[in-house]
DNA sequence: TAAGAAATTGTTCAAGCGTATAATAGTGTC
DNA sequence: GACACTATTATACGCTTGAACAATTTCTTA
């Protein structure tokens, strides 16, 4: 039978391509679909070949799994501008594409559905999880110093752990039946309730710019 | 080989232990771990018998779904009182145990991961969704109303879409690093949140009765 | 250009999967 | 108390899985 053609590819780009085809199979057919089998198809090479880039499918989840929570993360955590304009950003920025879609969520449920069972993946979640929150409350602690309004840790640390609950419940929502909501009903109300609980409006800017 | 003890359970019982079992395997192991088998052995029993009761595998996975939902929603949705006790005891029930806690999150994260895949689930998902947020929504303009608030439809509507999306969210975070939080904490910071949204404080009451 | 190292393929293996089905053991009925 | 009924066990089947490994191709470099 002949053999198929032979591409040898640099180490980085292999490597980046079989995640990707995890991440393509999970968001696709679920965690279980994720078989070892189906990744090389995706990637289009032999299965094989995983086992050679990684020593066991536990470590490509893993690989797996720091990527998403990477782009779910890093396009917020590098807002600029003011204290007001990089919060206001940093809102939009989570509860609009790309890091809110249907597939996001498909693979960050895939991947939490695991972290109680998996010691490994618990742990990346976690600083995954404690960074973003940190981020979020450094946000505020600007934006109220710059309004002068009270900046305490104390309130700054509610707020935060409030503020991350809305968002992150809206972005579920949104990812989950986001034909339930009108075209950028989630980003106002997200934006009214913020400004509520600040006792603070956050004055109408333009929709952050979608630089890499 | 001595064939092993036959014990005859009623229908419905037995129904309820096979799901019971399947809800401890996809707790302890994830979906992937709910095999048949494992099922089987977790409820005293053979594998056969599974298919005995559910036409295949989906099926108990379908029928352990509506369990964990019902269990998610269930309580909240049945408090009673006058409206503000009701909305209150609403908010601290579900951010406390038995809804919030890591295996409810475990068992709700597995099924979600597969929502966007099966369309089975999918409906049963989304009319628990549209059910929770819709008692939200009655209990929000009752309360709004009794005191004399704007609760017009259009307001009531945004205000529970922002709360229930604050609850899930703090609901996540107190199900995934429930350690990270002091005693009650999510529970008051909920309670404030949602006063400030409403611009109505929720006066002192004691905790939510624990009957059935 | 030959040799050795590294990347990739193709094949194999034991284990576990969901499902099907035949045999057995309780239950209720006349 | 025999008989039908069905809940339950036990076993078998075909398939997929993660992993291991030998064979083959490409790359590097001397």
């Amino acid at each position: 039978m002949a053999r198929r053609t032979f591409h040898r590819a640099p180490e980085a780009e292999r490597r980046h391509d079989l995640i990707e085809a995890t991440l393509d199979c999970i968001a696709e057919y679920g965690l279980e679909g994720a078989t070892v089998r189906q990744i090389a198809i995706k990637a289009g090479v032999t299965a094989g070949l995983i086992r050679h880039y990684f020593q066991s499918k536990e470590h490509i989840l893993q690989e797996a799994y720091r990527v998403v929570i990477a782009r779910l993360t890093e396009k917020a955590e590098r807002v600029s501008g003011d204290a007001e304009t990089r919060l206001r950003d940093f809102i939009v920025i989570n509860l609009t594409e790309p890091v809110a879609n249907s597939r996001s969520l498909s693979l960050w449920a895939s991947f939490i559905s695991r972290v109680s069972v998996d010691p490994e993946l618990a742990a990346i979640h976690r600083e995954g999880y404690l960074s973003f929150r940190d981020t979020l409350e450094h946000l505020l602690a600007d934006f109220l110093s710059t309004q002068g309004a009270d900046s305490s840790p104390e309130r700054c640390r509610r707020l935060a752990i409030a503020i991350n609950g809305l968002l992150d419940g809206l972005w579920l929502e949104g990812c989950l039946a986001g034909e339930l909501f009108g075209d950028s009903e989630l980003v106002e109300i997200a934006l009214t309730s913020i400004e509520t609980l600040l006792g603070i409006s956050l004055k109408l800017v333009d929709a952050p710019r979608a630089d890499g």
